[in-house]
RNA sequence: GGGCGAUUAGCUCAGUCGGCUAGAGCGCUACGUUGACAUCGUAGAGGUCACUGGUUCAAGUCCAGUAUCGCCCA
């Protein structure tokens, strides 16, 4: 090992990468004498790459894991991806035509689903290398794919069984329609666009009578569908009409006029409203409320079918432009508007959807989402943060039954075979001492529906031909499984026993609905149990403006530009900062071109990281060098100087703070804790302080035990959030100091990855240090600021005088080094009642006065006004206490620890201002 | 339509139990490359905490309302 020259995230990530995966340090097995801490990725699409909330997320994950396993826990992060049905179908699908000119038709099932696996191996390598950029420590020998064959056999087994309660049913819906894909899309597969579209007004005629109903739509060819028109039972307009017909126009069909105040807003419009229940969810409700015929009038394509008469063989929008020529041609078109709505698309295929009525496969909810609420409710899981409980409870609450078929070719093949024409004699017959077929009837097709846990050939049962529903399960099925069925469930496995339940799913909030509920609900059926403990939601990462990061919209940054420019390390931190508990981050993106003139947005943000770690890089490296002839031995602490006892007490402070940000999912206090540990308190004081010890050999020794007990503790707290760099410097540290730490040391662990975390050691936490290092922080900061305003150049020294108290005196005197070094001080003096030198700039400080002689320097006059300007300052504070004090209602109301803390600072300004009271007469003199 | 979040310095964000003289990073200004670090150092400027009311001895923080932006579920 090379020691640290200079900070090179490319070779450091290439460096230690090899070595944890030589190592196997992220394979976990079960060890009964540890606890179990464990994570399962949510596994990201194989239909693309990865984007930065995956980045994110990822990191995050990380940071928990490597946390957990440093704590001592037999940590394990189980990683894999998902089939993700619809969205890698259509992807594959896409490129056939755009490259072929074929369809799915055209090569059949058979082929597409081969072109879909080949698809998929070349992506989920490039996830698993992207991830293994990430430095995540995820045990990659246990890597999981929802459609592998573990995979399947949890599906077919839970399938099975649910079918066997009779929790799965088939039966039809109204269900979003994607008319290019043939197959429902799940109704969060739907997005919504403002379309600008009309408003058409059409007659219907009465029924008997001459009276016209005037309707308003924004669909016109849905009519041919319509089997009611409704008006509000409170509409005085049209009460006497209600319980008559109309023929609906072009159809001639004898519809019924209904009152339904759900449906009708008497307010919008003309209060009359078309019912088509098979094509518009609201009339849909409306028709199963009122009994209405349902007609279909869409074929799977979306062109009209036989129910449309003449307009049959139409597509949709000549449809639409026929019909309202057909109305208008009969006079009863009143009026067209124009209507701006939306409209539902397909997330898939980007087309308009139809609300369609089909069959489909159900689990039903009720009972099942109750006891899912109840897991939430009674805290066996946790939801972070805790608001998000409630977005949980009501979704499950609305106990929907969930769509589990898609008519799509890839995926897990719904294990279900029809089989028409026999009898349930037949069946007991065929499957004589089987207990893994089950069936039911079918009564509407007459035929039986038949569940296999194994596939069942086309003859099995004699005298009728078996026949496999060719629909697949809505991916979310499988993934609903996926904590119990990486650990090999259905099987009794010896990881199931000893991981599961497991600790944390870490994921984003549209997530509560569409995996988190449905994985407590499938755990709960297939384990009896949670599927983890806690649940934490990440923000979402937006753009400098708000939007969200959309590939439309040409503003998404990949994670992968932002490692190559920055380093992992840097990427990490940045993300660890920005993960607060509000919703929504920002992330100003800028666009720039890079070497080979490819153009990518990357972001300024990521420099903080960056910053960073090139900073701790530095301060280790300098540390190392200066560890050169390191001793390893015991400290005592009255060896110890007041810099040495405060950075412990601030390192114990410090490992307290992160450890419960770190407990609490704080991550951005993590970030922040030790940003400003190491940064302004290690580099900016400590390492500034210790410096001159070093050139002493006998002072060495102890400055040399604390740097690298301090900087050991820094790489341990560091390294879940910057593996990279702290393994790097955790190596170089081994070299020159294998055994380290104080009060004793012991020997380093091999690597930083499965080094202990650090404990916080409250013997170091001392207040009295705390007050005298910040004494002598601000009397050095009180010289540099007089440096800085009056420009003294800085390479000459100043002499300060120092009248302070006798214990700070003291203090000021035994450390005076520390300030000439720290200041630029030549001469330093400090005493009681020392008396202020002539033509000198002075700072008021609670416990003493700091003056520095600037003869050559000093502008009286400015220096007048400084000081007035400070006693106007000190004066308008003191005025403010005093009425704090003098108010009966606070001495009497606030705690006594507040009223004597303001008591004491009116003490310490009443000073203040009298010495500076005293300089503006000595000036004025 | 229902729910949730945000609004604090030019920008991105912290601010825990109400005790604040409201912080950080970036950006800005001045100075500085003496052996860790210019991806840096030292100093400085910069804020009516969206608005209106209320509770309280005390409000950035709690309550109610308003406005704007955004997200989730319909």
């Amino acid at each position: 090992m090379t020691p640290l020259t200079q900070n090179d995230p490319k070779a450091i990530q290439d460096r230690w990468t090899k070595l944890w995966d030589e190592g196997k340090h992220f394979q976990s097995a079960p060890d009964p004498s540890k606890k179990p801490y464990t994570i399962v990725i949510p596994p990201p699409n194989v239909t693309g790459a990865l984007h930065l909330g995956h980045a994110l997320n990822g990191t995050l994950q990380d940071v928990m894991i490597r946390f957990k396993r440093m704590q001592g826990f037999e940590a394990l992060w189980i990683p894999g991806a998902d089939h993700a049905g619809i969205a890698t179908q259509a992807v594959v699908e896409k490129r056939l035509f755009e490259q072929e000119k074929l369809t799915r038709h055209d090569i059949g099932r058979e082929e597409l689903v081969r072109r879909i696996w080949a698809w998929k191996d070349e992506h989920e390598d490039r996830i698993m290398r992207q991830l293994k950029a990430m430095g995540v420590s995820c045990d990659w020998s246990r890597w999981s794919f929802t459609l592998d064959e573990t995979r399947a056999r949890a599906v077919r087994v839970t399938f099975f069984n649910m079918f066997r309660d009779q929790l799965i049913y088939r039966g039809k819906r109204l269900v979003n329609w994607d008319v290019q894909l043939h197959t429902a899309v799940a109704d969060d597969e739907v997005y919504h666009d403002e379309v600008k579209g009309h408003l058409w007004h059409i007659n219907y005629p009465v029924e008997g009578s001459d009276r016209l109903l005037e309707v308003a739509t924004t669909r016109p060819e849905t009519m041919l569908g319509d089997t009611a028109v409704a008006v509000h039972p409170k509409d005085e307009r049209y009460l006497d009409l209600i319980g008559m017909n109309v023929v609906l126009p072009l159809v001639g069909r004898k519809i019924p006029i209904i009152a339904d105040g759900q449906l009708v807003n008497p307010e919008f419009g003309t209060g009359v409203v078309k019912v088509t229940p098979a094509h518009d969810p609201n009339d849909y409700a409306c028709g199963l409320r009122n009994k209405l015929e349902m007609i279909n009038i869409l074929e799977p394509d979306g062109r009209i079918n036989e129910n449309g008469g003449k307009f049959q063989g139409l597509k949709r929008e000549q449809a639409r432009k026929s019909v309202v020529e057909a109305l208008e041609a009969e006079g009863l078109v009143v009026k067209v508007e124009d209507h701006v709505h939306q409209v539902g698309h397909s997330d898939r295929s980007k087309t308009a959807v139809e609300p369609y009525l089909s069959d489909q496969w159900f689990i039903q909810m009720d009972e099942l989402a109750e006891k899912a609420m109840a897991a939430v409710r009674e805290q066996r899981v946790k939801i972070h943060p805790p608001r998000y409980a409630d977005t949980y409870l009501s979704w499950l609450s609305e106990k929907r039954d969930w769509c589990i078929s898609r008519q799509l070719w890839w995926g897990h093949q719904i294990p279900i075979w029809y089989a028409p024409n026999c009898s349930e004699v037949d069946l007991e017959k065929a499957f004589a001492g089987r207990d893994d077929v089950v069936w039911q009837e079918d009564k509407e097709n007459d035929r039986w529906l038949l569940c296999s846990l194994e596939d069942l050939a086309e003859n099995a049962v004699p005298g009728t031909t078996l026949q496999r529903d060719p629909d697949v399960l809505d991916t979310w099925f499988s993934s609903a499984l996926w904590p119990h069925s990486t650990m090999g469930w259905p099987d009794h496995t010896p990881d199931l026993e000893y991981y599961y339940p497991t600790s944390l799913l870490s994921t984003a909030r549209e997530i509560i609905t569409l995996w988190v509920a449905r994985m407590v609900i499938m755990s709960d059926y297939n384990m009896g149990t949670i599927p983890f403990s806690d649940v934490y939601i990440h923000p979402v990462i937006q753009d400098g403006n708000g939007m969200p990061m959309k590939k439309s919209l040409g503003n998404g940054v990949d994670p992968f530009d932002i490692i190559e420019k920055y380093g992992a390390d840097a990427m990490r931190y940045t993300l660890v900062s920005m993960a607060t508990e509000t919703q929504d981050v920002r992330l100003p993106v800028k666009k720039e071109k890079v070497d080979g003139g490819r153009q990518i947005n990357t972001s300024e943000k990521f420099e903080i990281g960056r910053n960073f770690g090139t900073k701790i890089f530095n301060a280790a490296k300098f540390s190392i060098l200066n560890l050169e002839g390191f001793i390893a031995g015991p400290v005592d602490e009255d060896e110890l100087m007041i810099e040495d006892r405060w950075i412990l007490d601030r390192l114990s402070r410090t490992t307290r703070s992160v450890t419960e940000a770190l407990d609490g999912y704080r991550f951005n206090d993590v970030g922040r804790t030790l940003y400003d540990f190491v940064w302004s308190e290690f580099c900016d004081w400590y390492i500034e302080i210790v410096k001159p010890r070093f050139r002493d050999e006998k002072s060495k020794v102890t400055a040399q035990r604390v740097l690298a007990a301090v900087l050991d503790a820094i790489v341990r707290l560091l390294h879940p959030v910057m593996p990279f760099v702290s393994e790097e410097i955790w190596q170089a540290l081994g070299e020159v100091a294998p055994s380290r730490g104080v009060p004793t040391p012991s020997t380093a662990n091999a690597v930083v990855t499965t080094a202990p975390w650090p404990k916080p050691l409250p013997s170091w936490e001392n207040d009295t240090i705390a007050a005298q290092m910040s004494l002598l922080q601000d009397v050095i900061r009180c010289v540099r600021n007089i440096r800085g305003e009056f420009t003294v150049d800085p390479k000459s020294s100043v002499d300060v005088v120092v009248d302070g108290d006798a214990e700070s005196s003291a203090f000021l005197l035994t450390n005076q080094e520390t300030i000439k070094l720290l200041a630029k001080v030549g001469n330093f003096s400090s005493e009681s009642n020392a008396s202020r030198p002539a033509m000198a700039a002075a700072h008021v400080l609670p416990t003493c006065k700091v003056y520095v002689p600037l003869a050559d320097h000093i502008d009286l006059d400015a220096e007048l006004g400084k000081q007035e300007k400070k006693k106007t300052d000190l004066e308008k504070r003191l005025k403010g206490v005093d009425a704090k004090l003098s108010n009966e209602g606070f001495v009497s109301r606030a705690p006594a620890e507040v009223v004597d803390q303001q008591r004491r600072l009116r003490d310490d300004l009443v000073r203040q201002v009298e010495a500076v009271t005293a300089i503006i007469n000595e000036l004025n003199a």
